[in-house]
DNA sequence: CTATATTACATCGCATACGATATAATCGCA
DNA sequence: TGCGATTATATCGTATGCGATGTAATATAG
C-alpha cells in the first residue's frame, strides 16, 4: 500500500510544477519577477481592476501570502495599493504605468515555454483541462 | 500575447500542486509529517538505503532543502543520519524503527487521494504519465 | 606525488505557502 | 439603533524551495 514515488500522481504534479517554475526562472529574472509575482501581474494584465480577495481568487492565494508579495511588487513601483473608499477593509491593486509597460517585455514568454515543453498546443491544451479538472474535483471534495 | 491566467498549462500545474497537498494536508497531519517529508519518507520505505544526494535525485531535491528537512525527520526520531565511513563527504540516510513503524500507519493514504481524485485509476495513470512526460520534456530542454 | 578540479553536503538569504490569529470595518438582526 | 457575527486584510511562526557560496573529502592531471 505505499506507491514508489514515480506511480504517485501526487507527485508527478507536485515535479512537474517544479520543473515548469525551472524553465520560467531565466525568462523570469530579466524582468526581475518571480514566479508567483508574474502569476499576480498576469491576472493585472488580463483582467480589471482587482482586489486582494479578488486577485486571490484568481491566483489562488490567500491574504497572509499575496499581502507580502504585492508590498514588494508596490516597493517595485509596478502596483500600487491603495484602500477602498466605499468598503475601507479592501485594498484596490491597480497596475501603474511601469507595470502595465512590464506587460510588452514579458509577452514573448507563453511561446517560449511553449517550445519547451516539447507538446502540440492541442496537446498542451487537452492536458491542462485534465488537470484542471483534477483540481476542481481535488478542490470541492 | 498575455494568456489568461485559466489558458496557461503552467497556473493548472501550479494550483492542482497545492490542491492536491491540501488534500494530504489532514492524512499527514495525523501522522506530524508535512507533504515533502512524506515524499522522503516514501522514497525510503519503498526504496533502500540511501545517501543525501540519492534521495534528492528521487524527490527532485538539492541539498539545501533536504538537509534541514532531514534533520527535523532525525529529530522526530525517524530516520538516522550517519556519515558515509567509505566516502566521509556522503550522509546515510536509514529508517529507524519508529520510521518504519510509521509506514504501516500511512498506508490508507493513496487510496484516499484516489478517491477524493474522483477519477478511475486508469485515468489516473495516464494523467500521469502525460504529466511525466511533459516534466522530463521540460527538464531536458 | 601534489596541486588543482570536482564532488557531496551544509549554510545563508530571500521569497513563497499556509495555519492560526489579530484588527478594523461592515453587516445583520433583535 | 446598537451589538454580536462576519468579512477583508495583515501579522506571525514554521517549513519549504532555491541560487549562491562555503567546506571538507576525493578524484585527477601533470
Amino acid at each position: 500500500m505505499t506507491l514508489p514515488l514515480p506511480d504517485m500522481i501526487c507527485f508527478a504534479l507536485y515535479s512537474a510544477t517544479h520543473a515548469m517554475q525551472h524553465v520560467y526562472k531565466p525568462l523570469l529574472d530579466d524582468l526581475g519577477l518571480t514566479y508567483p509575482q508574474y502569476l499576480v501581474l498576469t491576472a493585472l494584465w488580463t483582467g480589471e481592476a482587482q482586489t486582494v480577495g479578488s486577485l486571490g481568487r484568481q491566483v489562488q492565494l490567500e491574504s497572509n501570502t499575496l499581502t507580502p508579495l504585492l508590498k514588494r511588487l508596490e516597493d517595485r513601483g509596478l502596483i500600487s495599493r491603495t484602500r477602498s473608499s466605499a468598503d475601507e477593509r479592501q485594498v484596490n491593486i491597480t497596475l501603474t504605468d511601469a507595470g502595465r509597460t512590464l506587460q510588452s517585455r514579458a509577452a514573448h514568454i507563453p511561446a517560449a515555454v511553449l517550445e519547451k515543453s516539447g507538446l502540440s498546443l492541442d496537446d498542451l491544451t487537452r492536458l491542462r483541462e485534465q488537470i484542471t479538472t483534477l483540481r476542481d474535483q481535488l478542490r470541492g471534495a
